[in-house]
DNA sequence: CTGGCTACGATTGTATGCAATCATCGAACG
DNA sequence: CGTTCGATGATTGCATACAATCGTAGCCAG
């Protein structure tokens, strides 16, 4: 791996893990030193972030953690739930067994994991949830659709989304997603489609709970 | 103006307007030297290019302008049938006159440009009417739409559209655009959504004839 | 006391040299 | 004759030095 992926790999592992608060200075020769390599693969790694959506870049003025306004949030939430469930309903008819009994597995780790109690990990949950939702654009069959929905959904918002689920929120997340694949298992595009856009739009209303989610038009 | 900045500019400009022609190798020195420009701020013109889509880049092996199946093609098309329709319907009720106007004088340009005779210039007529449809996201209200949109159109795969569009499907084009005006001086969210829809499905099947649009799910 | 100006320190932007990697071509071997 | 290995040239990756720019603190004038 070059310094480059390196140093922009450990910079999003980082930001996404609240290493770097939002809003932190990101100076590169501080980083360079931190990560033992030169400004170089520092800059890019900072320009990958910054397109990413991860940092904000100011000419001659460096790189800063990127921040997320509530309107923003809410921007996020509206795309997604365009998007995820146009992906959720073409993933209805094409998705095989294979990856269906993986997401069933993958359901049970989320499930277990976000049983409160010692062994809870809200982390770790943030990574499958991730992992599912990935799964299930990736199964879509359109090429462009995981990629157009990982830049809009800038992941660090999303990390810390479970640590403000309430036990009937997360109960409701864990049923969304049983529900969605059960609609998979039918081969139900419009189920699938559905589904999907309650999970977003129920997701939306733990983050955002007092905006008023003004007219459609 | 940085470095940087014009690198990324002159080289965006090339690929949009096919003066490097699709899957052609981007040496590092050969253009620092066209440029005027040392290789760093080359670098990172293409590492920014690369972000946006425009160019491939493989490690060790240099940066190729992106080339785009009809896969692909294809699959731009339905998010932008999904993001766009979206955007006109949020315009409608967001959009204000001062800028309405601006986008009627824009569509007399567009006709005018477009006329077949001595007069028509068909890569002015897609500038105005990628700056038309950037309009309409913009108005949107939505700040991540623009830039979503942005990301999955790379534009190059759209200048060169109306060259190849039949004198009728650039009337139908036209008509589209002011039927969309026409919505948005109604405040009539469904009815700018559908004409959107319909636009873009218009245009999907100029580029894309021959395959068939198979089902939703 | 406030406002603006200047000099300085810190940081980013750019250029260039060196190291590492990859593609090409040729030759030797099976 | 085809394949594989190795040398070589070209190109990218990285480090570092230098230039340009920005933020700040302190001073001076009003």
């Amino acid at each position: 791996m070059s310094a480059s992926d390196e140093a922009y790999a450990q910079l999003r592992d980082g930001i996404l893990h609240g290493r770097f608060e939002p809003g932190a200075r990101l100076g590169e020769v501080e980083l360079a030193e931190t990560l033992g390599v030169s400004r170089t693969p520092v800059r890019e790694a900072l320009r990958q972030l910054a397109a990413d959506g991860l940092v904000d870049l100011a000419p001659n003025r460096g790189a800063r953690v990127a921040t997320w306004s509530d309107a923003e949030l809410q921007d996020t939430f509206e795309l997604r739930g365009l998007l995820e469930p146009y992906g959720a309903r073409r993933a209805a008819t094409r998705i095989d067994d294979a990856e269906l009994q993986r997401l069933e597995a993958l359901c049970d780790d989320m499930e277990r994991v976000g049983r409160p109690g010692p062994g809870q990990d809200l982390n770790l949950l943030s990574q499958l949830n991730a992992d599912l939702h990935k799964s299930v654009l990736a199964a879509s069959g359109n090429t462009k659709l995981l990629g157009l929905v990982g830049s809009v959904v800038s992941v660090p918002m999303v990390i810390r989304t479970f640590h403000r689920y309430s036990p009937d929120s997360l109960e409701r997340s864990h049923r969304h997603h049983r529900e969605l694949l059960a609609s998979f298992r039918a081969r139900d595009p419009d189920w699938a489609e559905s589904v999907m856009r309650s999970h977003i739009h129920a997701a939306r209303n733990v983050l955002l709970p007092n905006t008023s989610r003004e007219g459609q038009g």
